[in-house]
DNA sequence: CCTAGTACTATGCATTGTCAAGTACTAAAT
DNA sequence: ATTTAGTACTTGACAATGCATAGTACTAGG
């Protein structure tokens, strides 16, 4: 898919990455292909989310070693964690609602 | 409604405002409080995305007095600017579908 | 004449996604 | 044995866009 706004993503992929993590802990290339498959993303994108969310203790990590490269780094939701991510959750929720619902209107008009 | 992600909005306001002008010639400030409705915005947001897009031809603008104030600067939607917004509508909706599916199915696991 | 409401502009800033390059490990192919 | 591909993480310069604030200016009513 070739995207014109890249800008649909912001934010966007920060309760993605937590939402994916919520149930399992997940490492961070593991990530970037999960969301791959929702929205065109790469590498340097999720990274920097992934540290930043760390840093603001919103996630832990641990290291594993791999069979198959190098190590990889775990990322566990924190109890912080899943706050932020529920406030989140629900600010899209709504946030999209108001927007498809307008959109929808505008429809009807033509 | 108090916005802890701010980031959502980037994209959305350009589209939004391409979707009111569409039907009918509006004013900057007209659509700094239809746009609020939907979203919490405020005067300096809207006016430069309105610049931005008159200035890449999406918008074209006239003058019109007003008996309730200074002039009001009214944006029209050129053939170039419906097409943008055509995809960027387009594009919308199916990002949203994909991250609404998404969510959806998290949902489900729990 | 002052205030509130209408209407537009400009500037510096913060946030977050993109691109590109780099490091490094494992396993399979040449 | 060396190369290549796939896995896995890091970093830094950059671009896009929304926010906050301040400023200009017009009209109408107290």
């Amino acid at each position: 898919m070739i995207i014109i706004n890249t800008q649909f993503k912001k934010g966007v992929l920060e309760l993605l990455v937590m939402l994916m993590v919520e149930n399992e802990d997940k490492y961070g290339y593991e990530l970037v292909e999960e969301v791959s498959k929702i929205v065109d993303v790469n590498e340097g994108t999720i990274y920097p989310i992934l540290k930043r969310l760390t840093n603001e203790n919103y996630f832990e990590t641990y290291l594993k070693e791999s069979t198959e490269g190098p190590p990889r780094k775990y990322y566990h939701l924190t109890v912080l964690g899943k706050e932020r991510k529920d406030k989140l959750l629900g600010e899209w929720i709504k946030f999209n609602e108001n927007v498809s619902k307008f959109i929808k209107e505008c429809e009807h008009n033509e």
